[in-house]
Formats: C-alpha cells, structure tokens, sequence
DNA sequence: TGTATATGTATCAGACTGATATATTATACA
DNA sequence: TGTATAATATATCAGTCTGATACATATACA
C-alpha cells in the first residue's frame, strides 16, 4: 500500500463526481486542476486501461455518439480505494517554479532580466484570477446544489488567496529591484 | 535548443556560485531551494558526470579530505549556457499540493478528514516560517556584501508573503468548514 | 570501544512529461 | 453548399526525474 500512484487517485476522484471520457479528463486537469496539479495524455490513457483491468473503473462504448467515445465509471471498488487513499497523510506538496528559480540565480544576469522575469510572471497571474474569481462566484451561488461545492470552493479560495498575494509581491519585487532599496 | 535540462541548469546556477560536491549540490536543494525547486540523487550525479563530458564543468579529487570527494567547478562554457537560459522565458510555473487535491476530492470522506489535511498542512508550514523569517534577517544584514544576496531575498520574501497568506487560508478554510458559513 | 549520525557516491525500476501521430466530427464563414 | 479550421478523441514513446536503496567512510559522543 501507501504505492498509489497519483494519476490513479486524480483519475478516480475525477470519475466519483461524474462518468468521463480520457479527453475530459484531461480537460479537467487542464482547467479546474491546473491550479494544483497537472497531468499529460500519456499518464492518463494507460491508467483508464490499468483502472479497468484492476476493477477500480469500468468503460463502455457510447453509442449515442457519433463518435468513438470510451466513458469511464467509477466502480465501488473504485470509490473505496479513493476513500482509502483520501484518508492517508499528505506525502508531498510541491511548488516547482521556474521564475523563482531564475531569479534565484539572477545575479548571473542582472536585474534588467530578473524585472522581465518577474513582469511575464505578474502578467500570468493576472490573467488567470479572473478565472478563479468567476469561479468562487459561481461556487457560491450553486453552493447548496452539490456538497462537492464546499470543497471546491476551498481550493478556488486558496488559488485566489495566494494569487493576490503574487501579485502583491511583484509589485514589492519590482521597487526593490529598481530602487536599490 | 531550447531544451536544457533543469538538473543541468540548477547545478550550473548553485555552482556559479562556489564549488560543490554532489552530496552538498543535495543538500542545497533539500534546504535552500526547497521551498520553489527539489532534485534527487538519481538525476544529480547523472547529471554531474554529462556536464563534465559536455565540458560545462570540471571535476577534480578532493585532496585535502580523507574522503573520495569530487569537487565541481563551473567552466567558462558553462557559465555562458547558464546565462543563456536565464535568459529565455519561463517555461513552467507549478504546483502540485497533494493537500488541495486531496481537498478539491473531499466530499467523498468529509469534513472531519479535510480539516485532518488542512491542520497537517498548517503545521508544517508554520513550522517552515521560521527558517525563511531567519533567512530574511540574515540576508537583509549582508546584504552588501554579495550581490547574489539581493536575489536570495527576493526568493525569500516570496515564501514568507505565500507562507503567511496560506495560514491565513487555514485560519479562514477551518472556519468555514466547521461552522457551516 | 562501540554506535549512531553525517558525509559521500552511485544505480535503477517505475512514474510521468511533452511531443507527436492519427482520425473523426462540429463549426465558422464564404 | 462547400471547405477550412477548430474541437473531440485515443494512443504511444523517448527521455526526464523520483524515491528507494546500496555501499563505504568519517565523526561525534557516550
């Protein structure tokens, strides 16, 4: 135990909200959970493959489309092994920031390039928020239709928090770099 | 190109500025650059031993220590691939916090278990602080005396503003949880 | 003297990324 | 109505990196 692998648990918490295709699952990751955690094609089509052959998940043909759809259902083995691993203590929180890094670094270059650095990281931030504010709205009004709401809305809050506080940064970051002091 | 390897280029950045060997380049990532940047044995010394091949660094036997010690220095070459990539644009900033997962997920165990998660998460980030406050001072007081230091407090800085903003989270996301609204 | 901890190098199975390939369907718009 | 473009959908793979482990020596200190 303790050996699962996080795709498995993302995949899986994915599917106990609602059945889903590889494809919006990856849209998933790329939109709600982008914010906390990613994941790549790659990872995602043969962990639905291994789901299926260790019974944690089932797939079905949609006939109803035109398409070649594979839809993915959490089977309650699925849903127990999600529970299990929900219950066990937080391994790792990671941050891997590549601007820091740079900057960390930045005497190499100067501070011309560290202020460019940290201008395109203030501008990424700046034009995701507006997402997770639309976000915190929406959860908000909708907050009593589905108890996930409660939980979603906690990491959303978290996103914006920390958000703004970036941003607050940039700002100190870029007096301090230009103004000696 | 485009396509330096971050091992490489973290090892290049820490020895930019002094000589190391592979176990004091780990240790540097398990304390100063942990808190945006991790690397493991398993690509450090790979690592190490290509960038001597490729001519970027220089390896030579620690005679003074009665250990096997492989010292590495910086070479010219790798001074300028080092700057060259501090000089693209940042590929990647991200986060993988096994706690908001775990929360985004929490529905399907409950309150008493999210708030498990977000109390372990407050621990240790408050047990963290106090190393980045130090750091602070510390740099703040030499801040003359190297220019890199200037960088390193800028890093610094970033930590503490997020570190305080996500106890201010906690605080706040224990509440609402607990207490319905 | 013993033993626990720190220093030091090295390797490997397995996880995951980023890129790419391939094909079909929906949509915009001319 | 035709057609180019975007979106949907699945799949694979070389290469990167982790986490664990193995091994050996030096130092602190009891």
């Amino acid at each position: 135990m303790a050996n699962e692998k996080k795709i498995d648990c993302v995949i899986l918490g994915l599917l106990s909200h609602e059945e889903l295709t590889g494809y919006e699952i990856k849209k998933r990751m790329d939109t709600t959970l982008k914010y906390f955690w990613s994941a790549s094609y790659g990872s995602i089509y043969p962990a639905l493959n291994d789901l299926v052959n260790r019974g944690l998940a089932t797939k079905r043909n949609d006939t109803n489309s035109k398409r070649n759809k594979q839809i993915y259902t959490i089977t309650e083995n699925g849903r127990d092994y999600l529970k299990k691993w929900l219950s066990l203590p937080i391994e790792k929180d990671e941050l891997r920031y590549e601007t820091l890094l740079k900057l960390f670094f930045g005497s190499e270059k100067g501070e011309e390039q560290a202020l460019i650095h940290i201008e395109a990281f203030e501008k990424k931030i700046k034009e995701e928020l507006p997402y997770l504010l639309h976000a915190k709205k929406i959860l908000n009004e909708k907050l009593n239709e589905d108890i996930a709401h409660k939980y979603y809305l906690l990491t959303a809050e978290f996103g914006i928090k920390t958000y703004q506080t970036y941003l607050e940064w940039c700002k100190e970051a870029r007096k301090f770099l230009v103004g000696g002091e």
